[in-house]
Order: structure tokens, then sequence, then C-alpha cells
DNA sequence: GTTCTAGAAC
DNA sequence: GTTCTAGAAC
């Protein structure tokens, strides 16, 4: 996610960054800083223990001069080496300075995961190979002293699972080189409830104020715990305090507040699926804000939008920006307007959502993000509160103590607001009737603002009572959380390492532990594609081409006009998980036989575009390249999971894969949970309730593509065709 | 990967 | 009532 703040002048306000990684070898560090300068969008450079001698090891001092020169050419820093203890980073924290910013990124995953990782790699820079990686990891992770804020660290994020990881290498690559991230501790969760019993003691007795950063009311624990919040006199003793983390931290967790200040994060209204004039609703978004703004003091707003170079975000922050609006009090974020807390750190307690008339879940987008995350306890207070919404106007829902985007993220009430319809294929369409259009945009964020205003208002008077309930509550509540499982994102090969080292063995078993990396099993149906590779002969008539190294067919259900695979014929290679340097020269035979292909119907159909690529988690078995014509249309394309495994992240495209495996010996896989996000417009990035509309919106959108697939040859054209940028 | 189908959504 | 999704079975 990305927090934008407006108001700064870039070379006044700029900030370089050092990130200082921490975590046991196996715990991705590398991987972490490779995934974020794969998209950064300001300069990095990671500093690597490992490999800083031309490539081979060296020493601290070596990282601190490396790190001091990239920072004087203007460069933020990854410093990648483990820095688990405090002394072992203490000399990189003095990096920082009044221009340079120093993170800590802490990846503490779960130890087994950190050795059977480790254990299995081969060729790692570290050279940490084998068995013996499980007693070095075991070793090292004993002496483990997490960060705190008071070692001289602006900004701490704690990560203790792959999905917090990805959430984290979204922030960072979405750091622009003129923005800055709030001050802080973030993501710390499962708390131990005799740790917080300490952190209660703690909150209750401090009382000397001590500021570390300029958002401290954001330095909050993650999730609830068995300890009720502290009331709203108790949190105000300790706001400038909670974040002295020396303190705080101590037993490996931070206290909660429950008085931050208020926050209403929400979409912009209308100008997605309603098709509402960008340039009129930024102005209208500015002129309300401020207004608000200005009457009512100690709130923030965020204008939230999951798009990376969303239009409507930019607009309203250079109009922000021209009108002097505080950055403080009002600011944009990309992200998920559901995981603000937990994906950008971002305590936002009311959200809005841009519900339909009939304040029901589904329809794509915000609607269905918020339903979703809320689980079914938001229909049934809203139910409670309406049945239905007209243009213009807003619902206070008070969310229940029981959902999950109370528990997750600390949402007390979301706001459904309804705007004004534009889209001629949606109810109620006002044409071009802009004057009523308008009028209706500026009433739907009046009520917006009226309702938030409200529940800050009876905020303050209920906080005491709320508190209460939630503690009168709690035990059963924090038992449910805990034995929510981890979300767990590991391949199965991971699992299966895991499983079979036990905590107090695993020195012992990490010896063997090479032999553990079983294959995934695979179905009698995902089999199809490796017979035909092991024996195209008994398959030439489905195929198009064979040779040595590959071979060519049609997918059996196309998902497009134009649908083609081709397979390694490698045994053994099954999905792009198995591919390492090694296979690099296959994987460029596989990817010029499939530009060959596309070039041949290109030159057939020259309004083709093609995308060459590979599934993140394939369901086929053998490694297969797909190539695939833009036009998706086609009778096979049946649900969301067709599409997203070709419109996500989850698609790899074959020429960043291959510079990938060339530069770091192997691809980055993205998390299946992309196969069921929102169904987005591949060109124009819109969002549709479902499969059928889906696919009648792309018959007809002839918008450009977004600039990440004009880049790198990620689209292959026609030779005189001209794809322009979105 | 697809097909089938219950039941949710409309 | 029809449309659409999503999970189970293969």
């Amino acid at each position: 996610m990305e927090v934008d703040c407006q108001n700064k002048s870039r070379d006044e306000n700029r900030k370089d960054i050092v990130v200082i990684l921490v975590g046991a070898p196996g715990s991705g560090k590398s991987t972490f800083c490779e995934d974020v300068m794969r998209t950064a969008h300001r300069p990095w450079v990671r500093i690597c223990q490992d490999t800083i001698a031309n490539g081979k090891a060296g020493t601290k001092s070596q990282c601190l001069k490396s790190a001091a020169d990239a920072l004087r050419n203007g460069k933020s820093v990854f410093i990648d080496r483990c820095n688990l203890e405090r002394e072992q980073r203490s000399d990189f924290v003095k990096l920082g300075g009044p221009q340079v910013d120093v993170h800590a990124v802490v990846l503490d995953l779960p130890a087994k995961l950190c050795i059977s990782r480790s254990v299995k790699r081969s060729g790692h820079e570290g050279n940490l190979q084998g068995g013996k990686a499980a007693a070095v990891v075991n070793r090292m992770l004993q002496k483990k002293e997490l960060p705190k804020l008071g070692e001289g660290f602006s900004r701490i994020t704690f990560c203790q699972n792959e999905g917090d990881v990805q959430n984290v290498v979204n922030t960072y690559s979405a750091l622009g080189p003129s923005d800055t991230l709030p001050s802080g501790c973030f993501g710390q969760k499962n708390p131990d409830a005799k740790i917080q019993l300490g952190i209660m003691k703690f909150l209750k007795k401090v009382d000397a104020p001590d500021t570390v950063g300029p958002d401290v009311q954001t330095c909050v624990s993650k999730q609830d715990t068995s300890e009720k919040l502290p009331s709203q006199k108790e949190t105000e003793n300790v706001k400038l305090s909670s974040c002295k983390a020396s303190e705080v931290t101590e037993g490996g967790d931070f206290p909660r507040k429950a008085s931050d200040v208020p926050t209403l994060a929400f979409p912009s209204i209308s100008t997605s699926d309603f098709q509402f004039n960008h340039e009129k609703a930024s102005d209208i978004i500015v002129e309300k804000v401020k207004g608000f703004l200005d009457e009512v003091g100690n709130v923030r707003l965020v204008l939230v939008d999951l798009s990376h170079g969303s239009k409507i975000l930019s607009l309203v922050r250079n109009k922000a920006a021209q009108k002097n609006i505080d950055s403080n009090k009002f600011f944009t974020v990309v992200g998920d307007i559901t995981r603000l807390y937990t994906g950008a750190g971002l305590r936002c307690n009311v959200i809005a959502n841009a519900a339909n008339w009939r304040l029901k879940p589904g329809g794509g987008g915000v609607n269905a993000a918020i339903f979703s995350a809320a689980g079914p306890d938001l229909e049934i207070a809203t139910k409670d509160r309406a049945g239905s919404i007209s243009p213009g106007s807003a619902v206070v829902v008070p969310l229940p103590s029981t959902s999950p985007l109370y528990k997750r993220e600390g949402v007390t009430h979301v706001i459904h607001v309804l705007g004004p319809n534009m889209n001629p294929q949606r109810p109620n369409c006002l044409g071009n009737d802009y004057i009523k259009g308008c009028k209706i945009l500026s009433e739907a964020y009046s009520s917006l603002f009226e309702g938030f205003a409200s529940i800050v208002r009876n905020q303050t008077k209920t906080v005491v009572k709320r508190g209460g309930n939630y503690g009168s509550e709690s035990n059963k509540k924090c038992k449910g959380l805990r034995e929510e499982p981890l979300v767990h994102m590991m391949s199965e090969l991971d699992e299966k390492a895991i499983l079979s080292v036990s905590t107090d063995t695993m020195e012992k078993e990490g010896l063997e532990h090479d032999k553990v990396g079983g294959n995934k099993v695979w179905g009698t149906w995902a089999q199809a594609l490796y017979h035909i590779a092991m024996h195209p002969e008994k398959h030439k008539n489905d195929l198009i081409e064979i040779s040595d190294d590959v071979v060519v067919l049609n997918d059996l259900y196309p998902k497009a006009q134009k649908h083609l695979l081709v397979l390694a014929r490698l045994d053994g290679l099954d999905r792009l998980a198995d591919v390492q340097k090694e296979h690099l020269s296959l994987l460029r035979t596989m990817h010029s036989v499939g530009i060959k292909w596309a070039k041949k119907f290109l030159s057939d159909d020259a309004s083709l575009i093609f995308r060459l690529g590979y599934h993140s988690a394939p369901s086929m078995r053998q490694l297969h390249l797909h190539v695939i014509s833009q036009d998706f249309n086609s009778i096979h394309l049946k649900n969301k999971k067709h599409w997203n495994s070709f419109n996500t992240a989850f698609f790899r495209d074959s020429v960043d894969v291959i510079e990938e495996i060339d530069e770091h010996g192997k691809a980055t896989l993205n998390d299946e949970r992309m196969l069921s996000m929102e169904l987005r417009c591949h060109r124009c990035r819109s969002a549709h309730p479902n499969i059928p509309r889906l696919k009648s919106h792309i018959s007809n959108c002839q918008a450009n593509f977004p600039i990440t697939l004009l880049q790198n040859d990620r689209l292959v054209i026609a030779p005189n065709g001209a794809v322009n940028e979105a």
C-alpha cells in the first residue's frame, strides 16, 4: 500500500530510507528486497553481506561503506543481513539522520519454515546449505532480539507469515521518491495474554510523554487481546508515550490504544462502476473535504483506491495540495480499504462503503470487498438500520465487535454511501446530467461526513461503555482469535518438510532434510500435459509442433481466441517452482517458440495482442507456457479463477520469469488468493460484479493497457501495431 | 483442469 | 422465476 502525503515539496521533504532487514537465514530477506526492487517507484540498493565482496561474503564495514555511498547518491538502501541482535544492527541504525529514515522490517517467520527453506536451498548466496542450516538457524534464533523503536528506528514492521511479507513488499514497492511512511511499530500480533497483562500494567503507570514520530497514533498492536481495550481516559495518558518502545515492546508486543485520531477512510464515490467524471468528482471531493476539516477538528480523512496510478487519487492529491489542505488530516492511500491497518498500518475506525441501493453484499469493487471482509455481521447490522438507500444519502452502521473487520482492522463503523449513477448499464442512470449528478455526489459526501461526525461525537460520549462491553466479551473472543488459523501460503512442499521437523530435534532432523522435499501430489486429471510431454508421438494429432525440448499444442479449453501451450519436455520439471538457473536455456527456448507462434497468428490477424507467461501455481503438471491473446473471447472462460489466473500477478510474464531466474535462480510465485480477487478489466482496470458482466465489458473495452503491461515486451503486438500507454 | 449442482444473488 | 458462484468430485 502506498501512503501519499501531498503538500510536500519533493526536494525539501524528500527522505531516503535505510531498511534494515531482520531475519534468520531462510526468512526471505533477499526475496523481500528483490520483490520490492522489481516494482519499486524509488531507487533502491540492496546491500548483502553475503555477496558484497565481488559476489562473495564480505565484512560489516564494507556494507556500511556501501550503504553510506548509496545514500550519498540519493538511493534508499536495504541492509540484507540477518541483523538478529541489537548490536549487529546498531552501526547501520547510525546511518540515519535528518534526511535519512531508518526502518526495520522483521521477517519473524516460523523457525521451521526458515529451516526448511535453508535446508532445501542450494546455491544460495550465503552458502548455507543442507542439514547444517537447521543447526545454524536454530542457534541464531536463540539469540534473536526483536528491534525496538528505542534503537533509533523510525518505523518497524513485523511480518509473521508470508501474507504479512507480501503486504510489506507492496508498501515499500509502492513508495515513490518523495513519499514517506508513518512512524511507529506495525504488524505484531498473536499477543500472549501474559505479555499483554504486563503491557496493561505498564500503560497504567506511564505518564512521561516521549514522542518518537509524527504518527504515534498508529503505533498500536494489531489484534485484540484478552484484556479489555484501555478506556479513553487511560489511553489519553499514554497517547504520546505508548511508542516508547524500549519498554513497551519488552516481551514482544505493543499496547493498543482506543483513542486514535478518529479516521474515516472512504473510496471515491461513483467514479468507478457508476462512471462519474473524475475531474468533476475530484473537485467535489476536495471541496467537501476542505469544508469538513475546516469545521471539525482532530479527525483524519483518507481517500482510498485499490489501483496504482489511480487517476482519481492523483487528481484529488493535486487539488488538495493547491487548496493547502493539511496533509496530516487528509491524504490518499493506494490499497485495500478492508486492510488498511494490517496492510498499511493505518488505523481507520470508520470506513465508507460505496454501497448499492439495496445495501446488500455483492456487485464488485468496494461493496463486495467490505461485506466480505466484515462477514455476515455487517449484513445483519445493516438490515437493522435500513433496507435501502437513495442516491446522495448515507447510512451509518455500527460494526459488531464480532466482525473480522472490527477485530482485525479496528473498524467500528461502516458508512454506506450511494452516489449518483452515470452508467447506462446500472439502475437510475442520470444520462449525462452532470448538474444533477454533481449535486447528488455533493450530497453523498455531505451525508458521509455528517455520519462520520456523528460517530465521532457519540464515541467521545460512549467510549467507556463500549470499552466495557468489549472487555466483557473478550475472553471468548480472544480464544476464538487464537484459534483462528494463521494464513499459510507455504507450498505443500514446505508444509511436508516442516511437519517432519520437530522443534526439539530440529538440528538432528535437519541433517537428513535434503531428502524430504517430496513433490506435490497431482490428481490423475492433472497429468494430461505430462503424458503428452513424455510421449508426444502418442498425441501427434493434438500437437502443432514437436521438438526435442518442447511441444506446442492448442489449449483444450482455450480462454481466448488464440491460446497455446508450450510444454517443456524435461521430466521432473512440473511447474514454475521447480525451475532453476540450469533451466534458463529451456525457458528461453519456450519463450522463443511462443513468440514464433504469436507472430504467426499476428501475421494472420494484426489486431490480436499476445501475452506469454506462466501460472504461479498451475493445476496441470508439467511446466507449460501460456501464449494467449488478450481478447479473452472464449466460451471456456467461465469463472473468476479463469480470469484472475491470466489477469492478476498470479500470471507471471515469461520475460520476467526469465529475468528472475537469470538473476536470482528462482521466479517469484504469487499467492493463489489472487485467484479470488475481484474481477477487473485488464485494460481499464474497472471492476465488474460477475463474469458475464465482465465479459460483456471486455468485448467493448478499447482502453489502453496499463503501463506495466506495455513495458519490457510483456505484450506481443503486430510489427506495425501500436499500443498506447494508459 | 472440467463438470455438476446446491443455493445464493438478483 | 433465472442467473451466477463456488465447492465437491473426478
